[in-house]
DNA sequence: TTGTACGCGTTATCAT
DNA sequence: ATGATAACGCGTACAA
């Protein structure tokens, strides 16, 4: 392995003239510098990142955290970090699972994007106290070193909701998520205040996981219980919703006919469905990229503020118009 | 930020003491060692990284480089991949885009995990000179450093063709993918081999890129000459075949009526299809568990084979027998 | 331009 | 048998 005390020698100058040259120092003239790089060049010279981070105290890394590498969702996500991240000079890992906590704590990183409900608040709130920086996307942590960017999930379930009564839907069904992910909580609190707004409205909450085969159950009590006007039916995610619509098709009930589907997400495998399904759409590429700008913001000293990623509705025929409104 | 140095301190000993307290040598008494242990807990001591990676040249992490985060694909190879180097006391963390190169030959990482184009054969055969571990997984390349664990591409593009053959089509279009590709290239070799053994066979090459759009237009070209008996196609991996499959039904013909359909990889798309997609199937986690397990062997210095990842037909009801044998 | 201290942990060597 | 001293890995940056 070839180290600066070996260009050095093979050019005939000390080691600091060396590092001097390869960091583009004034402190050395042009002449020396060119053959200096030459050297390098010619040894195949490749500087040490532990070495270099040693001293530096930095890595130019960032790190995303994230539940699971599943994917179908992340894609965007962390192809936004990534761009932003690698304009200013640094390198993006994606990281899974508690056995790479450590990397943030060891300083392997310069910063750290969570989007892992493996890590606990305390978890997060120690490392902001050592003093590394984070961004949040699935919790709302108040400190100095953590900002958050969050997406607009009350928001969201209104517009879903709303979207369902507008058309009619007296009778509705939630499908829930897990109860330890702030995404789902915060919808649900939407939903339950949609509902107080709406008195003539009646709903059903069904349990549910995101996961795609907790939206076929729902799909399968739903369907026992059809009976009079079409149930609207609003799922806390796409997944779920895939799910439930695959169920309805596959026991020669229509989407859009014999209820009304929303999801939440936007999911790349949501163009695969026909009819339509309507449901909350967002950048995922901006968020990510937002993360990683909040982020090196950050790194570089600067005071930031959360932010938040605004949601629309997608409209799609696994919605229609029912009853009085129709 | 703590160090060792500290924790000497405050214990009243020498910091290589401390050091090797907390790495369980013999050379401290148990009592020396509890309290040295009690003063790192209480100081909220965390090793640094770049230190001990200096010092022991080692880096304990495995580095995974992807063609780009889109994922779908990913998600059960990466957890492979995971599952064993965690199993072994690494780390994997995944990357992506050119720029994350250097993290090889600046030794952030103690060996990696290729799929990925981006990275040319000379690009990989240097650092394996450097001598860095690599395991490929998208291409053949000897090198004593550098181990390969490759898809049986061959024998699933047989059993792809042979399967519409013995389905009695007689016509067939192959829906290629990017001619950059090995697998692609592989699966194309295999194809034009099992046309030689069969030439009552009439096949079409059309252009793709492994993108669902360029399966689409493949989709177009067939029907617009669509006559006489139903024609079979080989998509040579699934997104083009889910591509076809759905522009086929858009326009009103039957998928596994008015043509046969197979394709490549099983990716979890396909379980969202209807009726069932005919593909080639392989087990991903395994393929990823494979070459982490190839590569830590490589890095404890073990000698390793070459490694291939067979495949199977999953039939589906996209294919159904026509002509004589139906 | 160069000598050198430094960042932090590991480990061989030496002293008690 | 215990534990301390010091060299080392590699690059950076201040002082000379």
């Amino acid at each position: 392995m070839v180290s600066i005390k070996d260009i050095a020698k093979q050019a005939g100058v000390s080691i600091s003239t060396v590092s001097y040259a390869l960091n583009n120092s004034p402190k050395v003239t042009l002449e020396t510098k060119t053959r200096i790089l030459a050297v390098a060049k010619e040894l195949n010279y490749v500087p040490n990142a532990a070495a270099r981070q040693l001293k530096k105290q930095e890595s130019l890394i960032i790190g995303a955290f994230l539940t699971d590498f599943s994917g179908a969702f992340y894609g965007d996500l962390l192809q936004g970090m990534k761009e932003v991240v690698n304009r200013k000079g640094y390198d993006l890992i994606v990281c899974s699972g508690k056995q790479s906590h450590r990397l943030l704590p060891e300083r392997m990183i310069d910063g750290a994007i969570i989007l892992d409900s493996a890590f606990s608040d305390e978890e997060l709130l120690e490392y902001a106290d050592r003093g590394h920086r984070l961004v949040v996307l699935d919790r709302e942590l108040r400190h100095d070193n953590i900002n958050q960017v969050l997406l607009d999930n009350k928001a969201g379930a209104n517009l879903a909701m709303d979207y369902l009564i507008e058309n009619g839907h007296r009778k509705l069904y939630i499908v829930c998520g897990p109860p330890d992910s702030y995404d789902s909580r915060q919808r649900l609190t939407a939903v339950r205040q949609t509902l107080d707004r709406h008195p003539e409205v009646e709903a059903v909450f069904l349990e549910g996981d995101f996961n795609k085969a907790s939206g076929e159950a729902a799909g399968k009590k739903i369907l026992s219980e059809l009976s009079g006007e079409p149930p609207g039916v609003f799922c806390l995610n796409d997944e779920m919703a895939i799910g439930l619509f695959q169920t309805v098709q596959d026991h020669g009930k229509g989407i859009g006919v014999d209820l009304s589907l929303v999801g939440f997400d936007n999911i790349d495998l949501t163009r695969y469905l026909s009819p339509r399904l309507a449901t909350i759409e967002y950048s995922k590429h901006r968020w990510g990229a937002m993360a990683s700008q909040q982020l090196l913001q950050m790194i570089s000293g600067e005071q930031v503020e959360h932010e938040r990623i605004y949601v629309s509705l997608v409209e799609g025929e696994s919605v229609r118009p029912r009853g009085a409104e129709s």
